[in-house]
DNA sequence: CTCGCATTGACAGGAACCTTACGTTCTTGG
DNA sequence: CCAAGAACGTAAGGTTCCTGTCAATGCGAG
């Protein structure tokens, strides 16, 4: 721990949590780079991911799939509206929801941003083997709790 | 992605980023989770654990060493200082800056906290090969961008 | 020595998240 | 069918982080 940063082999073993969360900022500061030009955040971007995968997702479901709350879903919601990418409806069967969709905008944005965000992650990780790769992910799926041990 | 959050292979390779943020929430809802009962979070260990490797270090070095702004780190101290956990003295040769040491209360908090926390990481890790975690810490600092391509 | 620039901790205001609470709607067991 | 409890989007308030700015101090080149 004599660097710029205590990201050190030490440290790791007393907060590895705390290397987590340096991952995550440094990564969010250059994927919010890399988006910039385009007007999006990597939270907006990631939202634009689910709402392409799910088309009229829940405003509470889409919360839920970013692990995130109602509000700052709808919050985040409200700023993508604004730009035209995405549009709530009244759910049809459900009067106490909202249906979320991209609109026309918002997939012509996300398909621009998924180049842009693929290539800075790629120079990111750029010298570690497939198989290393494929490794880190299983090893962060099980840190989201979402696989047990 | 049809599960409760959209941790799966495809959406991973789309955006890396948010996977490592929601490893990221995770584990630090299971910090926060651990270390409440000592009046701690995971930010506050982590500060705790840098001040206990380099005493006297200044609140700017301090918010460098942990990733932050000076603003941040000085309000952290502020609530660790309001615990009587550390103490802020004034710079001997820069009338600019202050130093932050631990108190004798802070490091007992300290060495309570550590067993804890690495209990809950090496839960978090079970199953995983001594061989297996070096490649994630190794992945996880070139993410933290402290360790060059 | 001087001066332009950099750094410091603190102030002010804002962003992005959270929790709590609300009225409305839905679900489900009896 | 009914009532208790849960879920919805939203409002209000709070927390934790940030950026921009300030006055004071420090640094280094000329």
């Amino acid at each position: 721990m004599r660097g710029e940063t205590w990201v050190d082999a030490d440290i790791d073993e007393l907060c590895l949590s705390f290397l987590v969360r340096q991952a995550w900022l440094n990564m969010r500061g250059a994927m919010d780079g890399a988006l910039s030009g385009l007007g999006l955040s990597v939270a907006q971007y990631a939202s634009l991911l689910v709402l392409a995968d799910q088309p009229g997702i829940t405003i509470a479901d889409l919360a839920r799939a970013v692990a995130s709350t109602r509000q700052s879903a709808n919050e985040l919601l409200a700023g993508l509206a604004d730009q035209g990418l995405v549009e709530r409806r009244r759910h049809p069967t459900d009067g106490r929801s909202q249906q979320v969709f991209l609109t026309d905008a918002g997939r012509e944005r996300l398909e621009e941003a998924r180049p842009v965000v693929r290539e800075r992650e790629r120079e990111l990780e750029a010298g570690f083997s497939q198989e290393e790769r494929r490794l880190a992910r299983q090893w962060l799926r099980r840190m989201t709790g979402d696989q047990p041990a």
